[in-house]
DNA sequence: CGGTTGTATTAAACCGTTTAAATCGGGTTA
DNA sequence: TAACCCGATTTAAACGGTTTAATACAACCG
């Protein structure tokens, strides 16, 4: 700023203001200083102004995994709402490490960030998002939720969500429903099983606690549980994943066991995934709310940062049971 | 850090080098001080350093869609080894759009960002990259290249790869290969199409300008194509895809139009993603070394900025053959 | 005891921007 | 004619660190 400044005769706060469109500066000497500064290839230095403002101009986001394509999906609304701002992003995963995510909000609040979108990792204490608001780094959360946290959270409703696709099932003349996946460490992993199991039991069905095959969320372990399911002691007829990944390995875990997903075992899904449609049979699953959830969430982060108040409410998203050729009536196998 | 000077009676002088560990000062000294500084919950201000030490440690990364799981692997290993250097890193796509590309770096330029590691979107000039470089941000290139760039890059051996898959299925028996997938704007594209080329040839065999189905490389986008490829007037009996998502959404495709892929048709990939080994059936496909190319670009990167001199010198990395289930012998159809 | 050496600390400049307050010259008004 | 106002611009002080030359002081030496 200061060259220009020197070459066009002005101070450097003249050139400032200009270059911000400020009108208590000239409309000539403006568009002198903007030419130039164009001329020359200035390049604004956003660490310097930040320095005075206190606005850094990024927004950090931290999920388990990004290469998840359920947060893939969230991420994408979140940039697509973020590009309309003068907000960049930053991303990191936390693979449900806490010192990975308290080292990513410490590297926030050194680059002095304006906020911080995050789907907590397993286990997060109140403090720790407690710690991040206390120095001026507003949270919003998503997918997950943090009790007594005072923060905004978005999730959808994950035991509505998978009552309807348990009772999907239920209806079609299923009993012997497995559910494969997930933990109970996660708010979102409680809220799916008691969902499933209040299904099964408004039906009048027993759980058995070895209906239930936890693991992690990938499609790797959909395929490698298949063994597992099929030699399952009560022959089950369908299974609800918790999420779509788990169920399309599943599928073809049970296609490589040689029956055929969608007529001898019905699969449910979880989340709607693009992949879910082109899936092999096309798979029944539960649309979630991704594109929602991101959206508002940075949606309402915008909004903290230009200073309007928002309650931190936790908004559910109601999920919506899509149906397509994965589930059918049961047949007796064996 | 003027906080700390007060309470304990030194200078800021003082406790910055104290901070940083400098030999400067003694150790009674920078005990006393970093004591504090825990004890305050003081937080280094990154900008106001970076401001006088023209070094921000943050690097960017630039891709086509981080959603891709070929891109998603790359990060996964430039990821791991950013991990242990103090680098913080940027992420964009650019979605092949010059203007999304030439946004994220100028802001990167803005934040003073110490590097960049980028796919280049279709069409990049050079001039681009030399802007970058001219401003102090080195380069480092991956997956594609930039003609006349001075800047290493690094990518798999594309011609070479997809020969290996086209030798794989002409050794089966297969004359009637059609390339499913990429475009001629890309590097990679065209070194690509020239090897399959170039394989059918050396084997005397004549490539229909036909056989080739340019298009988008989702797995949408393959499993779309399924109807136009087995319609085909030569009924091809096998398909070298351009990569994995192509080669699995077009194998849902068949299997959709009541065939079964790797018996009627036999179907090669690309990348070796993990979803490879387990679709239905095992996909054979070509390993592109994606680990690889983010750990060396990264490595590279970091060199660079330590001050290494480095050779703009273009590394090709060798793929391999994964021969799974997807490929046999052809059965005559019509 | 003056001079040298070495260690610990500090003052002050600097990085590039923003902004509240001050300045300046010319026009208006009482 | 003095007082005041106004728009355009400048001054100077932040913002929070780092860096380096300078200083203070103690110990050692001959």
């Amino acid at each position: 700023m200061s060259t220009i400044a020197d070459a066009l005769g002005v101070s450097t706060a003249t050139v400032s203001l200009a270059l911000r469109d400020s009108p208590l500066v000239a409309d000539e000497t403006r568009e002198r200083i903007k030419d130039h500064a164009r001329q020359i290839g200035y390049i604004y230095n956003r660490r310097a102004a930040s320095l005075r403002t206190r606005r850094s101009g990024i927004l950090g986001v931290v999920v388990h995994d990004i290469m998840n394509p359920f947060y893939a999906e969230i991420l994408r609304s979140i940039e697509a709402e973020l590009d309309r701002s003068r907000q960049t992003f930053i991303l990191s995963n936390h693979y449900d490490q806490l010192d990975k995510q308290r080292t990513f909000i410490d590297t926030l609040l050194q680059l002095g960030a304006d906020g911080v979108i995050m789907s907590p990792a397993i286990g997060t204490p109140r403090e720790d998002i407690e710690t991040a608001e206390n120095n001026g780094l507003p949270a919003v959360l998503i997918a997950r939720t943090v009790k007594g946290a005072g923060v905004p959270v978005f999730r959808g409703d994950d035991a509505y969500g998978i009552g309807l696709a348990t009772n999907h099932l239920i209806s079609l003349g299923h009993r012997r429903i497995i559910m494969i996946g997930g933990t109970d460490q996660t708010s979102t992993g409680r809220h799916r099983y008691r969902g499933y199991v209040a299904a099964m039991e408004r039906a009048g069905l027993r759980v058995d606690p070895s209906w239930r095959i936890p693991g992690p969320r990938t499609k790797q372990a959909g395929f490698e549980v298949a063994g597992q399911f099929l030699s399952h002691k009560d022959k089950p007829t369908a299974a609800v994943c918790w999420n779509d990944l788990i169920a399309i390995g599943l599928m073809n875990g049970i296609a490589r066991a040689g029956l055929v997903p969608g007529v001898d075992i019905s699969v449910t899904g979880y989340d709607d995934l693009e992949e879910a449609s082109i899936a092999t049979p096309a798979l029944t699953t539960v649309w979630n709310g991704q594109r929602e959830v991101g959206r508002r969430a940075a949606r309402v982060l915008l909004d903290r940062l230009s200073g309007i108040e928002v309650e931190p409410t936790q908004e559910l998203i109601k999920p919506e049971l899509h149906v397509r050729q994965s589930t059918t009536q049961p047949v007796e196998r064996d």
